[in-house]
RNA sequence: GGGCCGAUGGUCUAGCUGGUAUGAUAUUGCCUCGACACGGCAAUGAUCGAGAGUUCAAAUCUCUCUCGGCCCA
């Protein structure tokens, strides 16, 4: 007899030590084979420091998708990537080296944007391998490399060949400052004193007016209908009447709309092309005519009459002068407005239509459903923000942005007439710097051309990684045997984004879907359950708690802390009650590895009864794991293996496993029992701890890795599992009678065993050293 | 403004095809019993957000409301 298992706990240093091994007997390496099962891993977004706590368990949870597969006998493909392109690293650059993107040489920022990007890489893949994550690091890829570019550049000259891409004039938010477009993202509030205008409108047909507050008069023009609350009595006489806007003589329609405030102003609201996002709404949903009134200079344009070329603000001044002047203003009242102005020129926000790029997508929406009905989703609840999402989507997509560090839009205007042109697939082009690979015009004949200056949406990039990943055309066989792959693991909060864009985009160049499963996972907490982000300081940086508790812990954790697809709170206490599982388990496999295994007929009651529970347990798994909720298999495990198997059945076995006064067959069917339980357990829980479970089963079980055997699989035998309840309300009233007599337990009592749990009677005599009585019952 | 989700012992969570509740953690007490004090045994602690309804019976189904979170505009 001799110790397997040393020390007195499970040490995350032997992480690092049992990381090498796999490394070295690479068995997670893939060829496309048979069936194989594909998994399109998201790829994180390097946007700052920390990568969250709350990514770091998303990761580790699709490591356990992976390993679950592998154990189920599939061929795993399990791509690591990174996301590059977009916005977030644009302004994280800004911040770090103190610069403007409008004071910068356009290539010298894009070389900082990608020194920015390397560092944060970095500490990404760096937490992803200390995490145990079983993917294929040596050919991880990266959304902003020319050979990823490039494929999303060709996905772009198709589907613009194709008509499926157009040129617009769309409204969008802008910094007459900067001169450019800006996202939701960069617009703050600051809160005004402004003038709230009261105007009174003639009505056609009758001697009524009425009278509306708008803080932009200078709009008027622009306006081209009048909307009310629909449960405000005061106008619902008026609505569906004609209104005549004063200066410009021209008659706009009383309407209701839910989104008015009754309260602010008069309850009357002019809707103009484009006073705020609620305007561009409003003339969307009811397919208003906009009338620009602003251009990109901030000035007036000619739609406004005499007030052409002026400023807005004088302009504003003007009109008001005016309006008084027509007897039309009512009051103005001085108030404090809050209103969104550009988080770096502190400039308020006009909202003018510009040209960019869209995406068509509504044509497509009744095909998008239709395939929606085909991926199965897990959690099945999560279905339905897809759905939702469809069912809302009112435009194109629009997928041009005004920034520098993104896939460029391979793009050529004719000088001449402006005609857009796009070379052929397979190479990529930067046409802001290259020279047009196009000889002439095929409109005008004009030679002369100037290369497009906008990037893709990022979305544009990512939402093939589908296509990118099976080598899509670029190896006919890896492809063919790849695509579609088997799942899509992701957050809940990107679904109308990365997954619905990759399901429109794949399907409009494979013309199938990209995968057949989409596995969603709620996000982290802090732990006052606020979502976790840069902008709330509160994210968690993952390292140093990976570091004290170790990987197994932390996945552990991730795995037993809420069920599948609920947003989860971070807490370091339940980290650490995660290591304790583990010690438990270390504990119990060292007690185990006292004894030599053996192959045995069993002869033990209680040897059936603690097997028929791990079969009971291994069903219970089996319905977890099929289901990718790791919280079933993680808690389940736990409370068999701490509350039965080492509480009751352990204590009870022990003296027969010692040999203590049994035959050698009874000593051996506890010794064969001990084994083949702790064994399911390390299989069972192998896909969610992987090191504490290998370096067990190395020294106990096998020179070969836990990681390249099949699952546990349930076994014939008689069910007593019923009986489970009756053991620990037995052993628990003996625990009781020792303890309130100030009995030791190891020293002898007296008490009867009840009827149904006579066929444990030895095993129960001798773990609580029971002077037998005579039965009453 | 629209949508989705949540509300269960101090804290966090399970249960939600109906029969008064799972486990963790915290707190308290006792304990070296040949794996484990990162342990063992036990104790305390929830009228399951509020109200109404369906039912013999509701945390679980229906409706209304309140609060919180997330996404979109």
């Amino acid at each position: 007899m001799s110790k397997k298992i040393n020390g007195k706990s499970w040490d995350p240093k032997l992480e690092s030590q049992i990381m090498q091994e796999w490394n070295n007997d690479h068995i997670y390496n893939f060829t496309p084979a048979e069936n194989n099962f594909v998994i399109d891993t998201p790829p994180p977004y390097p946007s700052g420091k920390p990568w969250h706590i709350g990514a770091a368990a998303h990761y580790a949870q699709i490591d356990m998708i992976a390993r679950t597969a592998r154990m189920s006998g599939a061929n795993v493909y399990f791509p690591i990537g990174i996301d590059r392109n977009g916005l977030p690293v644009e302004i994280y650059t800004e911040k770090k080296y103190h610069i403007r993107i409008q004071n910068i040489n356009r290539e010298e920022f894009l070389i900082l944007c990608r020194k920015s990007l390397d560092e944060l890489e970095n500490e990404i893949l760096h937490i992803m391998k200390r995490l145990g994550i079983s993917g294929d690091f040596i050919n991880h890829y990266r959304t902003d490399s020319e050979e990823y570019r490039t494929l999303t550049q060709s996905t772009f000259i198709e589907l613009w060949n194709n008509d499926c891409i157009y040129l617009a004039n769309r409204p969008n938010n802008y910094d007459s400052y900067t001169k450019t477009t800006i996202s939701d993202a960069e617009i703050t509030y600051l809160d005004i004193k402004t003038k709230l205008v009261y105007i009174k409108f003639n009505l056609t047909d009758s001697d009524r007016t009425i009278t509306i507050s708008s803080t932009r008069p200078e709009l008027l023009c622009s306006c081209q209908i009048i909307i009310v609350h629909p449960d405000d009595k005061r106008y619902t006489e008026i609505v569906g009447k004609k209104a005549i806007i004063p200066i410009f003589n021209k008659v706009v329609e009383i309407c209701q709309h839910r989104s008015v405030k009754m309260e602010f102003g008069t309850g009357a609201v002019m809707v103009c092309s484009y006073g705020d996002q609620n305007d561009v709404t409003l003339f969307r949903e009811m397919k208003l005519n906009e009338i620009i009134s602003i251009d990109r200079d901030g000035k007036m344009t000619s739609a406004t009459g005499k007030y052409s070329g002026l400023k807005v603000e004088n302009a504003r001044v003007q009109i008001i002068e005016d309006l008084k002047n027509l007897g039309v203003v009512e009051k103005i009242e001085k108030i404090n407005h809050n209103i969104p102005v550009s988080e770096r020129s502190k400039t308020p926000i006009e909202i003018i239509p510009m040209q960019e790029y869209y995406l068509k997508q509504k044509n497509e929406i009744k095909k998008i459903k239709n395939l929606c009905s085909k991926i199965k989703f897990y959690p099945q609840t999560h279905k339905q923000i897809l759905i939702d999402w469809i069912n809302s989507i009112s435009m194109d997509w629009p997928i041009s942005r005004r920034r520098y560090y993104g896939t460029e839009i391979p793009i050529w205007h004719c000088k001449k007439c402006l005609e857009p042109h796009v070379p052929s697939p397979g190479k990529y082009y930067s046409p802001w710097k290259d020279k047009c690979p196009i000889d002439e015009c095929f409109k005008c004949g004009s030679t002369e051309f100037k290369g497009e200056e906008k990037i893709l949406d990022t979305w544009m990039d990512s939402s093939i990684s589908p296509l990118f990943i099976t080598k899509f055309g670029k190896n006919k066989y890896f492809f063919k045997k790849t695509y579609p792959t088997s799942i899509r693991p992701q957050a809940k909060d990107i679904v109308r984004t990365w997954l619905y864009y990759t399901l429109l985009r794949c399907n409009q160049i494979s013309d199938k879907i990209p995968w057949s499963n989409a596995w969603i996972m709620g996000h982290g907490l802090d732990n006052k359950g606020l979502k976790m982000s840069k902008s709330l300081k509160n994210a968690i940086d993952p390292l140093p708690i990976i570091n004290e508790f170790g990987a197994d812990a932390f996945r552990f954790w991730s795995a037993s802390i809420v069920n599948h697809g609920y947003d989860f709170r971070c807490s370091v206490d339940k980290i650490e009650s995660a290591k304790k599982f583990l010690s438990k388990l270390w504990n119990i496999s060292k007690f185990v590895s006292n004894f030599t295994i053996t192959k045995c007929e069993l002869v033990n009651n209680t040897d059936k009864w603690i097997l028929s529970e791990i079969n009971k347990l291994i069903a219970d798994c089996k319905e977890g794991y099929k289901n990718y909720n790791f919280y079933v298999p993680s808690t389940k495990i736990r409370e068999f293996t701490w509350n039965i198997f080492a509480s009751h059945y352990i204590e009870m076995v022990k003296n027969r496993a010692y040999g203590n006064g049994v035959s050698v067959e009874e000593q051996n069917s506890a010794i064969y029992t001990l084994h083949k339980s702790l064994s399911s357990i390390l299989l069972l829980l192998a896909p969610i701890t992987p090191f504490i479970t290998d370096y067990i089963w190395k020294k106990i079980y096998s020179q070969n890795s836990i990681h390249t055997q099949k699952q546990v699989e349930i076994e014939n035998c008689d069910d007593m599992t019923s009986l489970t309840y009756r053991i620990m309300e037995f052993n628990s009233k003996i625990w009781n009678a020792k303890k309130n007599n100030k009995i030791s337990l190891n020293k002898q009592i007296e008490i009867a065993i009840p009827n149904e749990l006579d066929i444990f009677k030895n095993d129960l005599l001798a773990m609580h050293r029971i002077k037998q009585k005579r039965n009453n019952n």
